[in-house]
DNA sequence: TTTAGGTATGTGGTATACCACAGACTGCGT
DNA sequence: ACGCAGTCTGTGGTATACCACATACCTAAA
């Protein structure tokens, strides 16, 4: 009936020996770590599948974008190219699943990849930052108003202790400190929205603003201001009063648009990855 | 100095020939059409850039893109599937350039790509359209509430005769054509709002919405109802009343929230795709 | 000395070959 | 008739080879 059959014995399956060859052992080894796990557990239970689906590709993502994260992107003579082949060196990997990682990269403006000049990570100009700045407010402002319906008493009391937890940081000037917990305040609010995209949509965000963070903050009284005005939130979300809340948040938010508008006269924007482009 | 050299003129360039062998004329033609324009301009202009860096993976990206919007993803037979060697053959390349595409509209969550199973187009289940439509609402209260600012009495009658011209579409009861007109109302005003991020951020929702649409408008008396609160958004935005048009468009916004999570007691959700991730 | 043109080289872009895994299928044993 | 083991086949994942273009450099002519 299938006359191709007679070829199909060909196929030869060199599983073991090739997964050295392609330096993936992580997948091997995180594999075992699941299944033993699952052993010490309880046979019984339906054993947890081993090694969710793991590929070099979300792999490098990952990596890549944490790495971006932590880069001075900023700085005067930051190294803002990436080389596909170096990396893929680096990772002991081919460059096909760091090109799809990279591709991922570009679509959240992480990365620019100008063909045949090579891929150089995004510096925002500071027109960019200020409209991230605008939709962050809009996100938490609404984020806001949802929690004043959906936080639970238990969860303004956790958010206030957090909050009074790290006034000091701001008192002390321990900027660096103050940054981060500041950072997680609004996350905090963005969470006790209920909506979770509001808070994945404000992520994407935050991920170029960190870079921005270690300068607005420290420049004049900004952090001791946040203080006084992170307690005023949540006063109007203990209060359960939506508007307020809200409008409290986007004022917050917009003050920090109004300083950068004004102190970062210029920032050394259109790097050479911008001017490169064109 | 350099005794590598002596091996260099190994390269040859077979472009010429290759070019055909590769399926990718357009961007020949794409660069002797640019040329030939420049030409006839003028000469002592600086002939503009020719043919600005086309590549096919950002071509199939868009054009599977603007595919899966045109497709019915929530019918009850929908072919969910994307086959990646299918399409190479269609486009009539590899599918190298296909693969980036996907990973990037992976990261769009238009689709979602299981190792070894298939690339799904992604469907949203209700709980998802809910939150996509509250961030919507942030991010167009937020818009209206610049626009106040920064829209010009020109673009708010030019906004006011949109509104008009296509308010006897929803009176006779035209849906498919006041839907569209609807749409275009939204992204008029995230447009007024002088925030292009707004605009960018609020694409990428109505990309999943358009989907959604033609089911929602035309239940009930919803188009018609939508005709007076556009007015009434218009209303505030003329009197410059930031309060007034971000909480209108904010209502406006939110009673769809409410039509679909009353009405669409269950999406027909958790497609294949997700089903077969686990 | 200067400069036009060629050449070497490096970059991302693309095509292709092969791999591992999942699932369907087949045929044998019970 | 049923179940199970082996096999086939198809999918996305990965590695690799080569291409076209951009650039820097280098050489030779003016």
């Amino acid at each position: 009936m299938n006359f191709c059959l007679k070829f199909t014995s060909i196929r030869i399956d060199y599983s073991f020996f090739r997964c050295k060859v392609y330096h993936i052992p992580k997948v091997r080894i995180a594999g075992a770590v699941g299944f033993l796990e699952a052993l010490e557990v309880s046979i019984g239970d339906k054993l947890r599948p081993i090694s969710e689906s793991f590929t070099l590709k979300d792999h490098t993502f990952n990596l890549l974008r944490a790495a971006i994260l932590d880069m001075d992107i900023y700085g005067p003579e930051a190294d803002l190219r990436l080389d596909e082949r170096k990396l893929a060196e680096s990772l002991g990997i081919s460059r096909t699943p760091i090109r799809e990682a990279l591709a991922r990269l570009a679509q959240e403006d992480l990365v620019q990849i100008v063909p045949r000049k090579g891929v150089f990570v995004c510096r925002k100009t500071r027109e960019e930052i200020l409209e991230m700045v605008v939709t962050w407010a809009a996100l938490e402002s609404m984020a806001a108003r949802l929690a004043t319906v959906h936080a639970t008493d238990a969860d303004l009391v956790a958010l206030r202790k957090f909050a009074m937890k790290h006034s000091s940081d701001a008192v002390r000037a321990d900027i660096e400190e103050y940054s981060d917990a500041n950072i997680k305040f609004h996350q905090f609010i963005l969470k006790l929205s209920g909506c979770a995209l509001l808070g994945e949509t404000a992520e994407g965000l935050f991920i170029h603003m960190r870079a921005i963070r270690r300068r607005a903050m420290g420049e004049s009284d900004r952090a001791q201001r946040s203080v006084v005005d992170h307690m005023e939130i949540i006063e109007a979300l203990v209060a359960r009063d939506a508007d307020l809340a809200s409008s409290r948040v986007r004022e917050h938010t917009m003050r920090l648009h109004a300083h950068i508008s004004k102190t970062w006269a210029r920032l050394e924007i259109l790097g050479a990855a911008k001017s490169a482009a064109t």
